[in-house]
RNA sequence: GGGUAGGUGGUCGAGUGGUUAAUGGCACCAGACUGUAAAUCUGGCGACGAGAGUCUACGUUGGUUCGAAUCCAACCCUGCCCA
C-alpha cells in the first residue's frame, strides 16, 4: 500500500476537471487544491493555527535545499521531523531542490554535472552539493508526507538541444531518486520536463511513467513565458498525465492559472505568489488585483473584497492596511498573508464545487470577465 | 555683547568657480512579482509643455567673472561656546 493513493469522485463533463481526494499520511486532501509554501519551515508571517483556522490549507510545502542549509535536515530529524518541528500535524509536501536548481542557476550560484547539482550557498557562498540520492536523503530526514524528485526546471526560454539533455538527466535523476527512496510511509513524485517542447514533454511523461511513480507533477512551465504558451503546454500536458494518480502542476498560484490548470486535469498546484505579493502589499480580490500603497485607497474604509469571508476582510479596511504597509509594519503584511491565502483556498473551494457540477468552464468566464481578465 | 559653525529642492544631507535642475538617503507617486537568494526589486519625483524646449531655483541684497550653490561685501536667521 501506497503512502499516498488518489481518489477520483468526479470529472467535469464539460472539461478535463478531475474532484477528488488524496490520501496522505497526515490526512486527506480535497483537489483541486492550492498549497501554500512555507520554504523554510514556515509559511512566512502565518502561524499554523492561522493556516488551518483562517486560511483552510489542507496541505503546505517545505523545501530540501532551505532546510539542508539551516537548520539542517539532521536537525530536523532529531527535533521528531518537520511536521513536529514546526508544529504542522497536516500533510506536507517538500520541494526536492530542483526549483533551486533553476532560480540559484539564473544568478550564476549553481553548476549542474551528471552527479548532481554544486550550490554556492547565498547564505555565506559555502559550497554544497545535491544530488538524486541526497535530496532523497534529506526529504526522508524530514518526514514529508509527498517527496518530490530532483530535477531541473529549465529558464525560458532553452534552445531545444538543451531542454532536450536537460529533460534526458532529469528523467535519470529520477531513476535515482526512485532507488535511494526507501520509506514506505512517504510517497515520491515524478516530476515532467521538456521545457515548451511537446515530443520532449511526451518522452518525458512515457519515461516516468514507466517507473510507476504514486504521482506526476508537471515542472518547467510558469518561468516567464507568455501566458499562451503556458497554456500551451499545460492542456497538453495536463491531460495525458495518468488518471490513477494526482496530477501536480508547480509553481502555478495566480487565480486565472489555478482556474486554468484545474480545467486541464490538474489536482493540485503550488506558489509563493499569495504569500509574497502580500508581503509586498498586493491583494487579490473578486475584482482584480490591490495595490493597497496606491493612494486612492487612502479614505477606503471598506475590506479588500466585500465577499471574501476571512479574517481580515471581516475585521479591517483597505485604509487601515494601508496605513500598516506603508508604515512597514508586519500587521499589514500578516493581514494581506492571510487574506490572498484565503483568497486562493476559498478560490479552489468553488473550483470543486464547480467541477461537481459540470460547471468549470462558464465559472472560468464569469471569473475572468470580473476579475478583469482578458483571458 | 564676544567668538565660532552653519543656512541647498517635501525632508535629511552631498557638492565649494564651468559636462549642475544640482550625488545619496528618507518621504511621496506608480509598476513588477507565479515548485521563495524576495517585509524585495524597478521607474518617476522644481514648474509649464505631448515633445523639442522654456522658465524658476542653493537665506536676502549687491558685487567680481565670459560663467557662481560654489569667490567678495553687507544684512537677516539658526546651533554651540564664552560673558
Amino acid at each position: 500500500m501506497s503512502a499516498i493513493t488518489y481518489e477520483l469522485l468526479h470529472v467535469d463533463k464539460n472539461s478535463g476537471a478531475r474532484r477528488g481526494v488524496v490520501h496522505t499520511p497526515h490526512g486527506d486532501i480535497q483537489t483541486p487544491v492550492f498549497m501554500p509554501v512555507g520554504t523554510q519551515a514556515t509559511v512566512k508571517a502565518m502561524t499554523p493555527e492561522e493556516l488551518k483556522e483562517e486560511v483552510k490549507a489542507e496541505i503546505i510545502l517545505g523545501n530540501t535545499y532551505h532546510l539542508f542549509l539551516r537548520p539542517g535536515h539532521d536537525l530536523i530529524k532529531e527535533a521528531g521531523g518537520l511536521h513536529k518541528f514546526m508544529n504542522w500535524d497536516r500533510p506536507i509536501l517538500t520541494d526536492s531542490g530542483g526549483f533551486q536548481v533553476f532560480s540559484l542557476g539564473q544568478a550564476g550560484l549553481r553548476k549542474i554535472t551528471e552527479e548532481g547539482a554544486e550550490f554556492r550557498s547565498y547564505l555565506d557562498g559555502s559550497k554544497h552539493y545535491i544530488t538524486p540520492e541526497s535530496s532523497i536523503e534529506i526529504q526522508q530526514a524530514l518526514g514529508s508526507d509527498i517527496m518530490m524528485c530532483f530535477d531541473e526546471c529549465c529558464p525560458y526560454p532553452s534552445t531545444y538541444e538543451y531542454t532536450k539533455a536537460s529533460m534526458e538527466r532529469t528523467t535519470r535523476w529520477a531513476e535515482r531518486c526512485k532507488n535511494a527512496w526507501t520509506k514506505e510511509n512517504q510517497g515520491l513524485f515524478g516530476i515532467i520536463q521538456g521545457g515548451f517542447f511537446k515530443d520532449l514533454r511526451d518522452i518525458s511523461l512515457k519515461d516516468l511513467e514507466a517507473m510507476d511513480f504514486p504521482g506526476y507533477a508537471i515542472g518547467g512551465i510558469s518561468v516567464g513565458e507568455p501566458k499562451e504558451e503556458f497554456l500551451d503546454i499545460l492542456n497538453y500536458t495536463g491531460p495525458k498525465m495518468p488518471e490513477n494518480k494526482p496530477r501536480y502542476l508547480m509553481g502555478v498560484g495566480s487565480p486565472d492559472y489555478l482556474i486554468e490548470a484545474a480545467l486541464a486535469g490538474i489536482d493540485m498546484c503550488d506558489c509563493v505568489l499569495p504569500t509574497r505579493l502580500a508581503r509586498h502589499g498586493t491583494a487579490f480580490s473578486a475584482n482584480g488585483k490591490i495595490v493597497i500603497k496606491n493612494k486612492k485607497y487612502e479614505r477606503d474604509f471598506s475590506p479588500l473584497d466585500s465577499e471574501c469571508d476571512c479574517y481580515t476582510c471581516k475585521n479591517y479596511t483597505k485604509a487601515y492596511i494601508r496605513h500598516l504597509i506603508n508604515m512597514n509594519e508586519i500587521l499589514g503584511m500578516r493581514l494581506l498573508s492571510i487574506h490572498n491565502l484565503r483568497f486562493l483556498t476559498k478560490l479552489m473551494e468553488r473550483v470543486r464545487i464547480e467541477i461537481e457540477h459540470d460547471n468549470l468552464k462558464n465559472f472560468r468566464d464569469e471569473f475572468y470577465k470580473k476579475y478583469g481578465y482578458t483571458k
